[in-house]
DNA sequence: AAATAAACGCAATTCATTTGCGTTTGTATT
DNA sequence: AATACAAACGCAAATGAATTGCGTTTATTT
């Protein structure tokens, strides 16, 4: 396929974002590239095969997401869980219209990334910083057995 | 102004959905519907002039959701946070197509109750049970000083 | 290579939520 | 209206995610 040019750079966009370039960052960012959808903290350690400790995920994530890196994401257990922002999002601004869809069946999170934008005209004098989309269900899978 | 016809029978409502009648519990309902927005734990309780303990307000919460009065909505700092059911929820279902406005500013959540229903037939084999919805901003108040 | 700042690990703390259990109150039945 | 049973309640304790403090290690800057 094209492995070529699905080569990230991690080191250089922690750089670009002043993130400091420590094994498990430069981990942490590929495994949110590679499983493409939000993460909790477990399921961060889940997919690292470093022995880290849970702080340093809190930490991390504080920090990738202070920079604009990740975002928070609504999560059913009110746990914390992140997605990679796909904008540009600014230390001082975070900008998302975001989709996930999470099945009820096998707890499998997809991301949805091109959601026809809502009409929201009638929300006069709110200003819309992000948008948040979670649909519930049965996934492809969970629906058909 | 028309207060017969807001008048509201918080009694026979906790009798339709097979509630308890306690003094506390029709104070809860009455709350919710006079707030006409979401509530979490705290804001019952500065609500309530009853010395209520906390833990009865988290299982009354449990079982007006569990009847199908109330669902959960998502909160910002992930507290437990709780809308009345618009439409008619059941025991076995709730059905929300149910948007949700968060101000950044001073946290008020706002119901939005009438959002435009997007397509989402692109989600081919998917089972749509629920629609979470919520956006982040400002709201008209944060918006306009 | 040395100095400084940031990241890390560990232990302890905080805080929302849950659980256990004895007591009180609401509900159904006679 | 009195009794019997189930549910709600209050209190104390337990749980579990997230946070904080601090000494040590690692990354960054000079």
């Amino acid at each position: 396929m094209n492995n070529n040019k699905n080569k990230i750079n991690f080191v250089s966009i922690l750089n670009q974002y002043g993130l400091s370039k420590t094994p498990f960052r430069i981990n942490l960012l590929r495994i949110f590239h590679e499983s493409k959808k939000s993460l909790s903290i477990d399921e961060i350690l889940n997919f690292t095969n470093q022995s880290i400790n849970k702080v340093t995920v809190y930490r991390a994530l504080e920090s990738f997401e202070k920079k604009g890196l990740i975002h928070q994401v609504p999560d059913k257990n009110n746990l914390k869980r992140y997605s990679l922002c796909t904008n540009q999002c600014s230390i001082n601004e975070h900008n998302h219209k975001h989709g996930h869809f999470i099945c009820d069946n096998c707890n499998e999170t997809f991301c949805l990334d091109d959601i026809p934008n809502p009409d929201f005209s009638f929300l006069k004098g709110f200003y819309i910083k992000q948008l948040n989309l979670t649909l519930e269900g049965l996934c492809q899978k969970c629906n058909n057995y």
